[in-house]
RNA sequence: GGCCGGAUGGCAGAGUGGUGAUGCAGAGGACUGCAAAUCCUCGUACGUCGGUUCAAUUCCGGCUCCGGCCUCCA
């Protein structure tokens, strides 16, 4: 396969050619744990996760690592508010995450270094970071010294000169160049800190990402991805730090980034009332749904998050589960459903073309539909089925899908009880009754079907 | 102010230098006791003004509008 990605540094689609065929590496950047994950944060995870089942599809072996970050100032802010321990805050707040992202079926990353778990490094990487003249320590800081990088500012096409002139922050007085990061930051005794050669203190933001990659995926992998409101100055800075302590050329080799979350055509803000956390969310839809609403848009394009969004999205799996449900049962040849597959990954190797993956998707369905060949069917209901893998939908039977809905409402057994008496009544031909309890059930919010294989309910 | 994206039919959303993806909604029909599901038929969309071209929604430029980022700082 030829897998095309955009890659942020060369602002072009580019052939996918990963350093070692036989072990592809990729990073993306982690949630900071202070606060459950709101649906912004869910799209990175949904999206980077769809290329990760598309990459162990194709390779032998991926290894995918996802940070976490329990060290930062907005932790130790909750927890002064709060009264917690900065522990309690981190471990919970990443239980929560673990729980949300899982209802997303995002599959687990294969790494999920934590910032706290390697100081270590961090500090092993800015000392070197300072041996190579690329860093300085000053006022119980080491700040990064963006004049010692000739092409700094090349992921986000920034001149220095820009930057400065742009900048509307006081830069702090022992800065030796406005646009210097902090590596390493001084902590107060209340804050945490770590013991180093500058004192004690903790890392600054960018540094965990160059230690923690360069440690589980060496000094050069392959894909480095994130949302794009880190290209700068986080991955700017990731790329300063990695590349000027490992040497010209290491580092990601493709860079992707998705865009960015609005809701219903407005920013996502606490302020406006429109900020969801997948949390919620999960409340009042299936995590499927939620996913599938996220890879509806192509992932380099802003996603306005709307409701009517979300019920098209449920619309669609209604329909990709009904397709699979109705094609009974049979053994597919392997070649053909490999065939019938081929459209959906090679909308997915074009960049992550998720939205043409899923019309290729409903291609497949309505054929399914009205197929009248059993093996036809089995064939391209495998294919369907194989599609939802790589995009991480249709993980349940139809079955449980259809009676899955919101909670309250008459239970499975007594939709079951009837279900069966307007059976009953519909035999005897008393349809005023039969129509009765039907609409019962409606007016419960379940939806009958009749069909050659008996009666079939759907909640929602 | 600097830099970067984006503008497609009622809605969502791909894509393409020349046969109007796909889904939802809507209209008609088939099927059904009635429905639902499913199937069939129906839509002459590409912000605006110019340019290039035999031909532009697709390439180039101006304009308008929308969104984001501008260094650890809220």
């Amino acid at each position: 396969m030829t897998l095309a990605v955009y890659n942020t540094m060369s602002r072009a689609k580019e052939t996918f050619v990963p350093l070692d065929p036989g072990h592809v590496r990729m990073y993306v950047c982690g949630p900071t744990v202070y606060d459950r994950a709101h649906i912004g944060n869910a799209r990175p995870v949904v999206v980077f996760d769809t290329l990760y089942r598309l990459l162990k599809r194709t390779y032998p072996r991926v290894t995918y690592a996802r940070n976490i970050t329990d060290v930062d100032d907005k932790i130790n802010a909750r927890a002064a508010q709060s009264g917690r321990s900065i522990r309690d805050i981190t471990e919970e707040t990443a239980a929560w995450y673990h729980q949300d992202m899982d209802a997303l079926n995002a599959l687990r990353p294969d790494v999920e270094p934590r910032a706290t778990e390697h100081i270590g490094e961090m500090i092993a990487l800015i000392s070197a970071l300072i041996d190579k003249g690329h860093a300085y320590a000053a006022e119980g800081h080491v700040l990064f010294s963006v004049a010692s990088m000739a092409d700094y500012g090349a992921l986000s096409r920034r001149s220095r000169d820009e930057m400065i002139a742009g900048a509307r922050v006081e830069v702090a007085p022992y800065k030796k160049d406005p646009g210097d990061f902090v590596l390493w930051k001084p902590s107060t005794p209340d804050q945490p800190g770590w013991d180093s050669p500058w004192g004690r203190g903790r890392p600054g933001w960018h540094i965990e990402c160059s230690a923690m990659s360069g440690k589980y995926l060496g000094e050069s992998f392959d894909v480095h991805g994130g949302g794009q409101d880190l290209v700068f100055p986080h991955h700017e800075n990731e790329i300063a730090q990695s590349t000027c302590a490992h040497g010209p050329g290491t580092f990601a080799r493709y860079w992707m980034h998705n865009g960015y979350l609005m809701v219903e055509g407005e920013k996502m803000s606490k302020s406006l009332g429109n900020f969801f956390t997948v949390h919620d969310l999960l409340a009042k839809a299936p995590g499927e749904a939620i996913r599938l609403t996220l890879l509806s848009t192509h992932y380099h394009q802003p996603l306005n998050w709307t409701d009517d969004g979300l019920t098209q999205a449920k619309q669609a799996l209604d329909r990709f589960y009904s397709a699979l449900e109705r094609a009974g049962e049979g053994t597919a040849d392997a070649a053909a459903v490999e065939a019938e597959l081929r459209p959906v990954l090679a909308a997915l190797e074009d960049d992550l073309n998720t939205p043409a993956a899923i019309a290729a998707m409903h291609d497949i369905a309505g054929r399914l539909n009205k197929s009248a060949d059993a093996a036809e069917r089995a064939v391209l209901k495998s294919a369907l089925s194989q599609a939802g893998g790589l995009l991480g939908i249709l993980a349940q039977t139809p079955e449980s899908w259809r009676r899955a809905g919101a909670a309250g409402g008459p239970g499975d057994a007594e939709i079951d009880a009837m279900v069966a008496a307007r059976n009953a009544a519909r035999a005897a031909r008393d349809f005023a009754e039969a129509d009765r309890l039907r609409q019962a059930l409606a007016d419960a919010g379940v939806t009958l079907e009749d069909g050659p294989a008996g009666t079939r309910w759907r909640r929602g």
